[in-house]
RNA sequence: GGAGGGGUUCCCGAGUGGCCAAAGGGAUCAGACUGUAAAUCUGACGCGCAAGCUUCGGUGGUUCGAAUCCACCCCCCUCCA
């Protein structure tokens, strides 16, 4: 068994991923003695997870590189209710067919990581709807209720703002959240023998009320693991461009976009979101960043950061179409791309938006394809120069895009600012 | 059910009859500088080329004129029952 050669709670402070441990040297004791089960929860609150929950879910897989069972938990019910943890306010309640719509996507994304036939150690891929769903609500209040001081919920640190805060409340349904939350840790505990729960930092509070409830009913002794807060060094908020969240879908982030979220971390990150997002070793990624510090110029760990994270969620393919745009865009001269360049582009994901006939001009192109919200917007734009076609400054905001000064007489490709591209396409 | 306090442009937050498309801050975007960084500086930030138009929870009303006054309604918060 692979659990005793390698101390996983050891190495992931060495890649400071530990926020916080409930039970301290006992739980690294109950991990170095055998093989666990160690669960996360993701709520579906969006048809994707974000870049951001991939933290948990990678030290889930930490954890089964380390011989221990991980258990993917999808929290279709929880989701019906709303975690308040450390939210400002009350969630609007979305349907329960938009909530199972988002669980089923959900399902792939956290699967894909995990190993599902590795023998003992496969992973679970389970859903707290099941055991909450027929649960009656007299014996809910009677067998776990009970269980919960509310003196002791409205301590948490995670609902002081919604209990203390002037303007804010909390609804009695997002107050319930941590008992189904802890309820889950609970059964777990007894479907699988379950000891282990992984969270984000904030979900400390939920994860020490299933500490609690667990040893209530069963009298087992579990334990919580939490991952810091993803954060950037300038304060602004990690997992958001200019175009909105990164998400891990494609469909949503393209693997180009991923790839140029994370070629574009500041400095100040970049070590720390290797050590977050990677699988390279901590002393691979302090070598990088020693040679970086020594090179004086320009850093690799960006492109080494934006290669792995970008084969990791989208594999070798989605690596290579996103490299291949990026130096076709970056580094390139566009206006050598060929025809089967293009097309390439738009096949490998840069946004592409059609246009029939003629001529169009530059400031209708720009709200259409979206790189401005307005034609007010769009016309700042070109006065700042910040407008680009076939890498050609746009200096007139009545330039006319057609077929006849398109790249092959079909496509344009228009930059907005320095990092935003977008493919014009023209079609008879 | 009662009493009080609120709902302002992406967020916070001023404004309390005309000088308000609405202070200030944040976020965001663009430009310069750079490394497709950071920091800094400059500019933009409801829509419109413009004249002008549409906004301040909703609907009506008063007024030459309303985000500001009145009526009703909706939503949130606090305390009481």
């Amino acid at each position: 068994m692979a659990a005793s050669s390698l101390d996983i709670i050891s190495d992931l402070e060495q890649r400071e991923l530990i926020s916080q441990l409930a039970g301290g040297d006992e739980l690294r004791e109950h991990l170095a003695s055998g093989s666990r089960t160690v669960y996360c929860g993701f709520d579906p609150t969006a048809e994707s997870l974000h870049v951001g929950s991939v933290v948990p879910l990678l030290v889930l897989k930490r954890f089964q590189q380390a011989g221990h069972k991980p258990i993917a938990l999808v929290g279709g019910a929880t989701g019906l209710i709303g975690d308040p943890s450390f939210k400002a306010d009350e969630r609007q309640l979305n349907s329960s067919e938009v909530v199972g719509e988002w669980v089923e996507r959900l399902k792939p994304q956290l699967g894909q990581f995990l190993d599902f036939d590795c023998g003992e150690n496969s992973a679970v891929l389970a859903n707290n709807l099941d055991w909450t769903r027929g649960y009656d609500v007299l014996g809910f209040l009677r067998d776990v209720g009970k269980h919960f001081s509310v003196n002791a919920m409205i301590q948490k640190e995670s609902v002081k703002q919604r209990i203390e805060r002037d303007g804010e409340g909390i609804s009695f349904t997002e107050f319930s959240y941590m008992l189904l939350q802890s309820y889950d840790f609970a059964e777990l505990n007894k479907r699988y023998n379950c000891t282990v729960q992984v969270g984000g930092s904030d979900q400390w509070g939920n994860i020490t009320g299933g500490i609690d409830l667990t040893r209530r009913l069963y009298q087992n002794q579990v334990y919580g693991v939490t991952t810091p807060l993803v954060t950037k060094s300038d304060g602004s908020k990690f997992g958001k461009t200019e175009t909105g969240t990164v998400w891990i879908s494609s469909h949503m982030t393209s693997p180009y976009a991923l790839y140029q979220f994370w070629l574009n971390v500041a400095d100040a990150d970049v070590y720390k979101y290797l050590k977050f997002f990677t699988f390279l070793p901590v002393d691979e990624i302090e070598e990088i960043e020693r040679s970086d510090k020594a090179a004086q110029a320009r850093p690799e760990a960006q492109g080494i950061l934006a290669r792995e994270v970008t084969e990791l969620l989208h594999g070798k393919g989605g690596l290579n179409a996103a490299v291949r745009i990026s130096e076709a865009l970056f580094s390139g001269d566009i206006s050598s791309l060929t025809s089967d360049d293009l097309a390439q582009l738009e096949l490998d994901g840069l946004p592409c938006t059609e246009f029939r006939g003629g001529s169009k001009g530059i400031v209708e192109v720009l709200v259409e394809t979206g790189l401005a919200k307005s034609n007010k917007m769009a016309r700042e734009f070109i006065g700042n120069n910040a407008v680009n076609v076939n890498g050609q400054v746009v200096d007139s905001v009545d330039f006319e895009l057609s077929g006849s000064n398109a790249l092959e007489g079909k496509f344009c490709v228009l930059r907005r600012g320095k990092k935003l591209f977008h493919l014009a396409k023209f079609v008879q």
